[in-house]
DNA sequence: CGCAATTAGTTTGCAACACAAACTAGTTTA
DNA sequence: TAAACTAGTTTGTGTTGCAAACTAATTGCG
């Protein structure tokens, strides 16, 4: 296993990105949330959030039911607990990286 | 300004990058590492070893200078006070993201 | 000497990716 | 019934990260 500095190499590139990082953090939270909201949270576009959605479920870390709401389309969404675990793999990761780095010096202060 | 778990998406993709941001680490560190040393520190192989470094030349972050070790090349790689900045800067940026992150459950207590 | 092996790097080739723009399907409004 | 809106997907494109191939010079070694 490779130690703090270096472990940053073998993140999860699923997470890492940050609009996918946005958004599985929405998720961590809120439990479920639609299509909409996530847009509107997230500030991504259409585009962008439908595909990135897309990779998390392809990775499992995502469940994406669409239903309707009346005769309006609702897509919802819930973080899995495989997405869960991974989340805090790589919140695990990123803590030990940010600790092994040099203590920032105060500006202006010398 | 976007708050912290917004603020992610607006992450420098230069620093963002598991390769970038071990090397920036281990210059800050070193004030100054030869291509060799690198290569072996970081474990990247030589062909993206040097395509990093000249992106982070390219952003202006390390500064490369090819000299001689009697006859042998000898790439120096030294972090710049532009590269020290932008790394701070996003150190805070993962800072603010981490800490907003609701507090991990303990696994297996109930 | 001559030639294989090593060192120190760069260039190339390619599949994957992130983003924006265009598109689709259906609904509501006028 | 046509225009406009909503909810989302697909497409197109430039960029990226990686590995493999390549370059150029130096150093064994028979």
């Amino acid at each position: 296993m490779t130690k703090p500095p270096h472990s940053i190499i073998d993140v999860d590139r699923v997470i890492h990105e940050p609009a996918r990082l946005l958004l599985l953090t929405v998720l961590l939270l809120l439990e479920e949330a639609d299509f909409t909201y996530l847009l509107r949270e997230t500030g991504l576009t259409k585009g962008n959030l439908s595909s990135h959605l897309s990779k998390l479920e392809a990775a499992g870390y995502v469940e994406i039911e669409k239903t309707y709401k009346g005769k309006v389309p609702l897509t919802l969404c819930r973080i899995t607990e495989a997405g869960r675990t991974a989340f805090e793999q790589y919140r695990r990761t990123l803590d030990a990286f940010v600790s092994s780095l040099p203590t920032e010096k105060t500006v202006g202060e010398d």
